[in-house]
DNA sequence: CGGCTTCTGCTAATAATTAGCATCTGCATG
DNA sequence: CATGCAGATGCTAATTATTAGCAGAAGCCG
């Protein structure tokens, strides 16, 4: 892959916010240095990243797709109520764990790429919740 | 939810092909019965049935969403080569398994729906695979 | 059966992403 | 260090997937 101004720093916005980016999210961050820079070379430049495994890609809800800066697929957790996307602590037992449980139950397939989305209510959230619905089962 | 022709058909047409559809294909499958339905109508049945929970709706792959018709959300595996989607052979139970490890590991998010996602390739494709390239390791 | 509400057909709009093409540029090479 | 060329960019336009708006039709409760 060619390195140009261009894709170092769609990579560097990435790496450096370590968020959850959207292409045009991307796009604006990466004006402020490039400020020619058009949308189409943001997704030309995330496919690129993608398939050097520099960036992952993922679909954890509606909307556009969202681009991190990690090359190691693992669980992401999207709060429904308020969007927020977290990772669980335990990222990376919980992602040997799930290959297993996975390779021990597919009967001959290869897994070579897991996404794992868990959606509920995160920690905030559910706090918020339960002030709001203080009884446990509100029938 | 009100039952209408279009909503109850769109419903069985996922039930009986027991398939993963797009809202396009479930469209042209439906007309049979019903000439005059509209590509939009189906994605608004879509959508009140998957708010019934009658329905799951993933994105699995580029291209549009799928459906299915199965309450429960459950592993999948793509075939990164066929395009093909298939269900681990013991499915519940890696389910729960996954639900476990995700729930010890992550810290207080309360997960109401999992989806599991897993690429690669499946046993077929492995099995043509190796007939191309038949040693190991051809680096 | 009547009425209120919800759904459908139809059309148009939006959102997200990809394609085409001329020009420019990283970089391997002489 | 100049040069050639594969590959990248800017720009525009097209596609794809999905949603919105509105008038008329049709479930369902009484």
């Amino acid at each position: 892959m060619r390195v140009t101004p261009q894709r170092a720093h769609v990579w560097q916005i990435l790496a450096e916010s370590g968020a959850h980016l959207g292409a045009e999210e991307v796009w604006e961050r990466a004006r402020d240095a490039l400020p020619g820079l058009e949308l189409s070379t943001v997704y030309r430049a995330l496919e690129a990243l993608r398939e050097a495994n520099l960036v992952v890609e993922s679909r954890l809800s509606e909307g556009p797709a969202l681009f991190e800066a990690n090359a190691s697929s693992h669980p992401h957790l999207v709060c429904e109520r308020c969007g927020g996307i977290s990772h669980p602590e335990a990222s990376p037992e919980v992602a040997r764990g799930l290959l297993a449980a996975l390779a021990a139950g597919s009967g001959g397939f290869e897994v070579r790429e897991l996404h794992v989305v868990a959606r509920g209510l995160c920690p905030e959230c559910v706090r918020r919740e339960e002030e709001t619905v203080p009884v446990t089962d509100a029938s």
